[in-house]
DNA sequence: GGGGGGTGGTTATACGTATAAGCATTGGAT
DNA sequence: ATCCAATGCTTATACGTATAACCACCCCCC
């Protein structure tokens, strides 16, 4: 079996006794095609016997397009959520016809010479995180023949469908929660991160957007900083930390510090992390409920690739599950 | 430029006054091809102002092999540690003029199906999770022309090298630090997950090679459960933990059951998660070093994609990291 | 008995690339 | 003047597939 080279769908004509056009019109099932029940059953056993597998890069060069789609995400560490989503959606596009593929390709990578990297394979579509979507990139993508470019990120790629991230949502609920619990020294961490800072600055204007002050505080996520952070409180506030793991670093150094939560601090995370029911106090946070998701986004990589148009759509509801650290 | 249909070598060959074969041999540089530096220079133009892509299948179609590594991950939840490592591969393996690709494709999808998908790509390597791959999956691979197979995971996959995580080695390592702290009441924790279950096994296995009795203890990633198990300690034990998220676990239940750590019960982890660095007290922990992974791992790739032969390697070196909890 | 329309296929072609083999031109060396 | 070798290309072909176009055959109906 190990033989030679790789069957092709001549073999497996030549071994059914048929020529290979009817293979083809076989086992892709073409609808239309007038080929008996026996010589379908024929031509089956043999590609099963031959240990056929059709040649992705054949079909590609035959018909313009793979069935690839493309997703390259934005290079900042993903956590639980953004592998959930992932999952989900492979699963959403694969029950479409489509081959999910995550293009590691150096993430520091954008514009025009991702694209072309991406274009080579002759995507049906490329879903990217918009820091790494161009309009020459775009356009390099078009002319490669891809037919859904699609963008994902904090804001909307100007000219394609975007999968957008509501940041501004998160701050806003955090605020509004501290405000309802009664404190007035409203903080808000912005990470220091460069491939996260983006997301930072755009949950504090959401923070901002709810009518009351609003500190903002950059930081690093580093013992030292955080607290250095803390021996500035005056007791009494309430810390959007940014995301969880932000606020475990704030509580470790809150506690370090001997400042109590939520008597002294309160503190508001993101993303509910298994590992935030674990804090004492148990985190409050804001949870990004990602459910719908896979399904959104394959609905609008499917309709653009048929030619259909598209806006853009949110990724996610947002929902305030209250602990006790606030 | 968005023309109708993208652009090909031959339209270069055009656009540059010469024949196709001459632009194929200048956009790979070719090696003792014979064109003046000036129609070199002519036909990159042409390439670039046509904003040429190559197509990826054609050329597969035309050499046999793309220039693809399919990357097949365990269906197991990622922490920091495996996206390092995706990413310092991704770079080893661009470096070395591969194109690094992370099939996400049906994680419970194994044996021949996998291998069926995965060869449709006619990729030069193909790296999965050893549960992933049964003989007859290899075969297809071989069969499909897929020079490098490679195995990753606990146990090697026979007939193929593979890239072995030393679990073993945590457990012994934990187990022989917990009994150096005086330890010798030792616990193991088993997760219950599906998924990293066998891997539990394994570092247990290792637990119990150090040569001191080690209880096992089945537990599941739950608040209640790790309640229940904290309630039937008596004091003085040694746990280690399986890894730091379990770790975490057992610390806020020990918490809230009012043992103290370490003078009531140590606890030690594994990772090194930058949240374990965050609790009171900091958790001990097994760091795996995964820093020397990626390019070794591909260079198993590239020499059996030069048909060079390649026996297993070791993925990680493992530390024991001292902190309070022991 | 000749035309019409299903049935069950086959033949032929194009997709874009890499590369072996060939061919014209030039510059010496003999 | 002639032959050789190097230079700088071009011509031709094959890779494996999908699909349009064609064809033989049989049956049925007027």
């Amino acid at each position: 079996m190990s033989g030679n080279r790789p069957a092709t769908s001549m073999d497996v004509a030549r071994a059914a006794g048929v020529s290979q056009a009817t293979v083809s019109y076989v086992l892709n099932d073409r609808p239309g095609s007038r080929i008996s029940e026996e010589t379908r059953a024929r031509v089956r056993d043999a590609a099963e016997r031959l240990g056929y597998v059709p040649h992705a890069g054949a079909r590609t060069l035959r018909t313009g397009s793979s069935g690839l789609v493309l997703v390259a995400l934005p290079d900042i560490p993903q956590g639980p959520l953004a592998t959930g989503l992932i999952e989900g959606l492979d699963k959403e596009l694969g029950g479409r016809g489509y081959t999910m593929v995550q293009y590691g390709g150096a993430r520091h990578v954008k514009g025009v010479a991702a694209a072309k990297a991406w274009a080579e394979l002759r995507p049906a579509a490329v879903l990217a995180d918009g820091a790494r979507l161009t309009g020459a990139g775009i356009e390099v993508l078009r002319a490669a023949g891809v037919k859904a470019v699609v963008g994902m990120g904090l804001k909307a790629v100007p000219g394609i469908p975007s999968v957008l991230a509501d940041h501004e949502g998160v701050g806003a609920l955090a605020v509004r929660h501290l405000v309802d619990r009664g404190r007035d020294g409203i903080v808000a961490i912005v990470p220091r991160e460069e491939g996260i800072r983006p997301m930072g600055l755009e949950r504090l204007r959401g923070a901002r957007s709810v009518g009351v002050p609003v500190k903002a505080v950059d930081l690093a996520f580093d013992e030292g900083e955080a607290a250095a952070f803390v021996a500035g409180l005056s007791g009494g506030e309430g810390v959007f930390a940014y995301n969880d793991d932000y606020a475990m670093l704030l509580l470790a150094a809150l506690h370090d510090a001997g400042l109590g939560v939520p008597g002294d601090v309160a503190v508001v995370g993101c993303d509910d992390l298994p590992l935030s029911r674990l804090t004492r106090p148990r985190l409050t946070t804001v949870r990004p409920d990602l459910s719908a998701a896979p399904a959104t986004i394959a609905t609008v990589i499917d309709r653009l690739v048929r030619g259909e148009s598209c806006g853009d759509v949110g990724i996610w509801t947002l929902e305030l599950i209250g602990r006790d650290s606030t």
